[in-house]
DNA sequence: TAGATTGTTAATCGATTAACAATC
DNA sequence: TAGATTGTTAATCGATTAACAATC
């Protein structure tokens, strides 16, 4: 009998893997084939055994006394975030913020493929910005629907959020990439990541006051 | 003899902030005076003890039966993430996602204030950016010495990204946003917050694959 | 008053860190 | 071989959740 095992990821997890990723293709860069825990551990500030912890998770296997092959790493990383494999996906809102996501080249690296965007103003339908074509948002549903997009990045203002959201959800898109500062209700197979500018902000602003609060005394 | 306390506020309750934070403003909109733990956390998909505890850290008092006065509690959150008072910032690299960052009006409501960017390119230096003049890189550190910077946003090339950060520092700034895909190597005093995209990405794009793993059972 | 909600202490859960045998 | 490192179990730490008296 063969064990399934579905352990879900922690958070946290996640969040490191990309930056061990980051690392490790510098380390290729620079023509280094292994690297140890230890290693990974003193670059990023981290705990050698949870760097360890975190690797086990995408089941690759290192070897005593020489760490883990680079290369192999950074594929097992690839694989593991689903990094490796092309997913569609589209961009509801082309302001500042969307426009920079669609220039950010880097997504392709990740497997997202911008196939469309969508603006509710007139001016800006049937241009391209960074080669990714406009459309009107009322035709978002039709076009996703035809090319299976899995990912809608959200990145309009509020008050246009959950509309957009739900037309996304009813084109068949099961997973959004939150940037308006709302939550969004959505039913429980459709999985939305917040990713808030001002979430990260908030760590940001308040360890500041923190840190003066602590040499203040 | 007065009582000092400066516990350090856990991570994950300076992230849930910003979310109260958007809901009240809402709420507020919509009228309404008072909100309980209760609501908030039915609003969040959140425990209302958890909620209750979170607020707790921005040291507002409630009232039992009624919660809390919304505009109390949104004044308390601004004040507790140094969201009520102007910080000068700058930002490095502007490519798309530093020109998002300066078309991000709503920074002014965190406090946040860029009164000037940086980049090598010379055909942006001396151009404006939604309002803010670019400058030679090069310029850096004299003009953050002048004017009492304390953020850095850094939003250049990995390659980049360590130069940049030294010259920061260099003229005095305490707090660096870091959106460059890399560990920056700082003195301990020096305050980095990290928020690469890939890692939110990471999130949902291994969710995804969870998802349908457990589907597939 | 009765009942909902706060503030807070205690219990639980999960992630991080420590310890160490197995291994190359 | 000797020694560094992995893989894994156990101990610790901190955050989440439960329980409940105080309170409006």
């Amino acid at each position: 009998m063969k064990e399934i095992k579905i352990r879900t990821t922690p958070e946290p997890t996640l969040r490191r893997l990309p930056r061990y990723y980051h690392l490790l293709l510098r380390l290729k860069e620079r023509g280094i084939n292994d690297v140890s825990s230890t290693v990974i551990a003193k670059e990023l500030d981290l705990d050698p055994t949870q760097v360890r912890k975190d690797i086990e998770y995408t089941e690759i296997i290192g070897r005593p006394k020489t760490g883990y092959n680079i290369s192999d790493l950074i594929k097992s990383i690839r694989t593991f975030l689903s990094w490796d494999t092309n997913s569609n996906a589209v961009l509801v809102g082309t302001g500042s913020l969307g426009t920079a996501m669609l220039g950010y080249k880097n997504f392709s690296k990740y497997g997202l493929n911008f196939i469309a965007a969508f603006d509710i103003k007139k001016e800006l339908i049937g241009k391209e910005i960074h080669g990714v074509k406009v459309y009107n948002f009322n035709d978002l549903k039709e076009i996703i629907e035809k090319d299976k997009v899995t990912i809608g990045v959200l990145a309009v203002p509020v008050e246009a959020a959950q509309e957009a959201a739900d037309k996304m959800i009813k084109g068949g898109i099961k997973a959004i990439w939150n940037y308006a500062p709302c939550q969004l209700k959505v039913d429980n197979s459709i999985l939305v990541e917040n990713a808030q500018l001002s979430q990260s902000l908030a760590v940001l602003t308040r360890k500041i006051t923190e840190l003066y609060l602590k040499e203040s005394l």
